[in-house]
DNA sequence: CCTGAGCCTGACAACGTTGTCCAGGCTCTA
DNA sequence: TAGAGCCTGGACAACGTTGTCAGGCTCAGG
């Protein structure tokens, strides 16, 4: 005889396992079906009682409501879909997790999805969210066309997208500042006596990496320098590559001084490559990094608040499910210039 | 007239607004039902031709199969969930992401929510996750009891914990090498000329923070030193309470000369309040934590791998489902000291 | 004692899909 | 040319739940 009987009563052919159903619970309290299903449901009109009976059937057999058929039933899953770039990247935690806390005090799950910013795996992801009837969705798009969503839109699937904004359809953004926030933080280095400022960022494909750019443009613009293409380095965020393109930033003849980084993973990069070398170099980093204050010197950013977009976005998308119909809009959040040191160093010419 | 007309068709009383099912698309292609769940499911038996009509109408009207009728038939939602702690934690970002590429790998979506370190809230979400029928739960336990579960033990939703043993119930487990990690690191602090060393953890309830502790008594039995209680800090997590539990040992007439902490939140707190004074303190962390590396002096860890936790569950997830009736078993992941400086620094007397 | 109101209760259909099964039409062979 | 066999397509039931509705009971008022 096993020590463990629940393992041996998963019968190769039976679904679920064998689960009771309501059925199962009414026979064995003697009662209607209907009975059972009103008393899980809390509704009205059932004897103390007929519902102590009930609920003890309920006890005995482990049952458990199959939501599959109430959806079915009702239309409403309670449920929405999150898809972003990769879950493990310290940005998306707090967002998903602020998508997740409104999602709950709506009585909502979250399923989500890392797209590993492939078109064709967020469009696969979104789909299949969609197949399992999510009330609504929030995307962080990694595709530039989106015109797959209409019928999911047309059937009243509350969408929002963040961080960038949708492609070819008309839906509700939540961004942050990205060109100002850029533009502020390169200006910040300006105004700390830098010329020759560095660029290294993403794709300029990408929403986000082509605003901080224009930023950077913007804030050189402003202080009437013109921007040499040897100081901006575009598509490049894999660490050997940002290594390498640091590194020769540095090493011409007109050295950069500064450099303003475009996201936290080329920030990283950049700041081990400057701790090997021992003229100081300035630098200024989009997106905050845990422990940023306990580098020497601290590092200073332009911080976004991952947690608000999620937030913001969660709302707006149970405001499209409570029915008031908005009209798709495009909500920009600010940015936040923290200084910490590294981006106060003066220019070592 | 509204220039986004997909948003005036959500009809209040519509369920999923009016979506296409199989019927309309059969109807529309002039063919029968069946037909078109054929083609849906790419099963055999249709002519390319009819195949074509159905496909153009699916087009057309935008059908998506719902999977909640699917699985009402099949049996297996292809889902899986992840309950854990806190999603915006950098340990369980990368556990997460790790169980949903191995979901993905079987075709299964990951649902996850966190518990808030909250039994109850564990317990709630653990049995909506069993209403919604995944066929799997890999459960970050909060709680210490989880006989709730029984029933869905017995229906067949297999089952995996991580990080922390389930408790009351006989499942799978895979955790970490607490008890050894901890104690590789304080005999690591010991080897270094250390002896009076602080210890500074979550609660004894929780497994984790138990089994660290009993690895730091264990090292320091083994080097034949008496624990005094004033090193050991137990139960302090949030910011300020470590600030002075830290303070605490370091101002002593005795002071400790090094300090061993209990998890990555007590550890970035600890590096604060040391970094601001001027005599060195050494210190081992457990866990690891990003731009550790960069810090002065780097920081010495004892890293769990948590995305191989994640890893390791899943698979094993997938094993039950595939119907090898596994016998639950306990499965302890090594941990690795990583040494970076802050855990060879002499001690200071 | 009868009637009607009000409360519980359960029978039944429906949600959208898939599995089973059978019918009709075709091809191929004897 | 007839029969066998295959291929395609569709009718129907079932999955577990909830909404609708009607029946039966109790109780108060006439």
């Amino acid at each position: 005889m096993p020590e463990t009987p629940h393992r041996t009563h998963r019968l190769p052919g039976s679904r679920y396992g064998n689960r009771p159903t309501m059925k199962d619970v009414a026979a064995r309290a003697g009662v209607g079906l209907k009975t059972v299903s009103r008393v899980v449901n809390g509704e009205p009109g059932v004897t103390p009682e007929t519902e102590r009976r009930v609920q003890e059937s309920i006890e005995a057999l482990g049952f458990r409501r199959n939501d599959s058929a109430r959806v079915l039933r009702k239309g409403r899953t309670a449920s929405v879909g999150l898809v972003l770039e990769d879950l493990s990247d310290p940005f998306y935690g707090p967002l998903s997790r602020a998508v997740e806390e409104v999602a709950r005090a709506h009585g909502a799950l979250l399923i989500n999805g890392s797209s590993a910013e492939d078109a064709e795996r967020e469009q696969e992801l979104v789909l299949a969210l969609c197949a399992r009837r999510v009330d609504g969705l929030v995307v962080i798009p990694a595709g530039d066309d989106h015109r797959y969503l209409e019928p999911e839109l047309r059937a009243g699937v509350a969408t929002v997208f963040v961080d960038r904004p949708a492609g070819r359809i008309d839906a509700d953004v939540v961004v942050s500042d990205n060109y100002g926030g850029a533009r502020d933080g390169v200006a910040h280095l300006i105004a700390h006596g830098h010329r020759r400022i560095g660029f290294i960022g993403d794709m300029p494909g990408i929403h986000t990496a082509s605003e901080r750019l224009r930023g950077y443009r913007a804030a050189m613009e402003d202080a009437g320098i013109p921007v040499e293409d040897s100081w901006m380095s575009l598509g490049v965020t894999d660490p050997e590559r940002v290594r390498r393109a640091t590194e020769e930033m540095l090493s011409r003849p007109d050295p950069v001084t500064a450099v303003f980084t475009g996201n936290n993973r080329v920030t990283v990069t950049v700041i081990r490559v400057l701790s090997e070398r021992s003229r100081p170099v300035a630098l200024v980093g989009f997106d905050d990094i845990e422990l940023a204050d306990l580098l020497r010197p601290g590092l200073t950013v332009v911080a976004q608040d991952s947690a608000a977009l999620g937030r913001t976005a969660a709302e707006r998308l149970f405001r499209q499910l409570d029915g008031t119909l908005l009209a798709p809009e495009r909500i920009e959040l600010p940015t936040k210039l923290i200084t910490r040191g590294s981006g106060e160093l003066p220019p070592a010419d």
